[in-house]
DNA sequence: TCAGTTGTTGGCTATAATGCCAATTAGCAA
DNA sequence: TTGCTAATTGGCATTATAGCCAACAACTGA
């Protein structure tokens, strides 16, 4: 197996990872239905907020969510609108970085 | 958030979990075209073949592979054909999960 | 400016995951 | 039985993850 190859798996696997976990699987149904802010999503999930913010951080980096800074608010809500695609949605992800990473270098 | 919404998540992140990690998600693209023996699996992979062991008991645990003993091989397959497919594919083998728990208790 | 609110980051501890080697189990064949 | 191969399990060290509190940053509004 080529090192591409690899890359191509621990990319897929990232994008999984980040969603391997019931917090943040949550963070991801409840954004199904529209943008929430940290406040409202802190509430629901019952955490504290600074652990929200982190899954958040998570699902950010993986290109799962995007976040829009709006007066005291940040709103969150999904880059990628399929969820009930598995790879296709993964891939979506990846394809969906690898145009930002185009986009910014 | 009731406690069975919260099981729910947790059972649906515990799949996702399983599959969120390289060499497990190779074996999986393995598995779609059909069963692997553990030592077939362990070449592709190239690591110990103790760790590969591990990467299938997580993958068997969360229902997402079934194994089979047929001589000296272990031949591994997929539980649940469907990997295109996100959520209704977690739902699937979390339904599989449930059913054989079923017939067990 | 000052206080209040929303989020993020740093630091810390506790827990879980990873992957190796060594030892063991299980089956096959002399 | 003996030797060989396939796979699992135990043990261990390393690394990653999770989640809390405290501190800080960013914005609003009096």
């Amino acid at each position: 197996m080529d090192s591409k190859t690899q890359a191509r798996y621990r990319a897929r696997a990232k994008v999984i990872k980040a969603m391997a976990h019931p917090s943040r699987l949550l963070i991801i149904d409840q954004l199904i239905e529209g943008e929430q802010c940290v406040f409202e999503l802190t509430e629901m999930i019952g955490a504290d907020k600074s652990t929200v913010s982190k899954h958040l951080s998570v699902l950010r980096e993986a290109g799962i969510v995007q976040d829009e800074k709006r007066g005291l608010q940040v709103y969150y809500s999904l880059r990628v609108p399929c969820i009930t695609n598995f790879f296709s949605c993964v891939e979506a992800v990846l394809k969906s970085n690898t145009e930002a990473q185009g986009a910014i270098g």
